[in-house]
DNA sequence: GCTTATTGCTAGCCAGGCTAGATACTTTGG
DNA sequence: CCAAAGTATCTAGCCTGGCTAGCAATAAGC
């Protein structure tokens, strides 16, 4: 089970590669793009800090990131209606229909598998992989390298120190 | 249920970058550390050339992969035993603790949850996984998409070339 | 009206990929 | 055995995509 679960994520890594440099872009950009995109399906703007906060990089790196994607026509800069520091970044149509393309079969297949999961297994695939989330989660979390002496047993810590 | 996926990946992902910035290295190093030590586990010599095919990445970025390795003190090159073009990496008592330290009991912990998954519902889990693995394999290999824009320059090298 | 916080941008740096080519060794064919 | 071709690693040098520091413009608080 843990080593199907392995090969998904090889799986999944793979093809989020694959998508991007079929779309001529970095993995990143993709993330950023779909990002936008679901903003405004959900009827919210999309700005340079959200997205920053988004993909946990800096605002430099956004701003970058945005001259990528806007030289290749995937993105504009508008102004944001409410607070002139800031703007709204808007998928071009262009954007809209690759990802739509590239993306939308994908998904529906993927809910295909889902709904081929037996009903009275799915709420054990669901616990199982939320389990595995939420311990994920509090791992890794070790800023001091101890000495190996004790277990010293921290568990229930959680906090994501990125910084 | 492919929300609770989307989830793990996350998760997953995060908890690779905490462990690999714990180690003071990047994702990649703590994937190739990772195969030297299980090379030596199964009793198999691990070669540049291995890691490089395993990690998707060049020799010439492996050999600098080594060298950092090397100089952090978790790996050491050592005359390979038959072919004297080649060499084998090795790691060191240390880079074996670290990773110990830091992988075991997580390890042990995911193999829990997965024991606590009910034994008639694991075949489910596990097709699920690997259906969707597989899905993912035939995805976004799609060379013929009809150009929307320009086609971005034969000289944009813009993303990263795959083995 | 000032002062402070926040936003996005510019400048410049660095890590970690890449390709090309050099070197050393192995394999193969006569 | 020797030459040619193939393979493994390393070096040199480049590029992408992150980063921090600092700026101008704007917002928010006193």
């Amino acid at each position: 089970m843990l080593e199907a679960l392995r090969r998904f994520r090889l799986a999944d890594q793979d093809m989020r590669a694959r998508i991007s440099t079929g779309m001529h872009m970095n993995v990143t950009d993709l993330q950023a793009l779909r990002y936008v995109i679901a903003a405004e399906a959900a009827g919210e703007v999309a700005t340079p800090r959200g997205l920053a906060t988004h993909l946990h990089i800096s605002t430099a790196s956004t701003t970058k990131l945005l001259d990528r994607l806007t030289r290749s026509g995937h993105l504009t800069r508008e102004p944001h209606p409410t607070d002139r520091r800031s703007l709204v970044v808007v998928a071009t149509a262009h954007a809209h229909d690759e990802v739509r393309e590239r993306l939308a079969r994908m998904h529906e297949r993927m809910a295909e598998i889902a709904r081929a999961v037996p009903s009275e297994s799915r709420p054990a695939v669901e616990e199982f992989l939320r389990a595995m989330a939420a311990h994920l989660d509090t791992e890794g979390d070790v800023p001091p390298l101890r000495p190996l002496t004790e277990p010293a047993a921290t568990n229930g810590r959680s906090a994501r120190g990125r910084g």
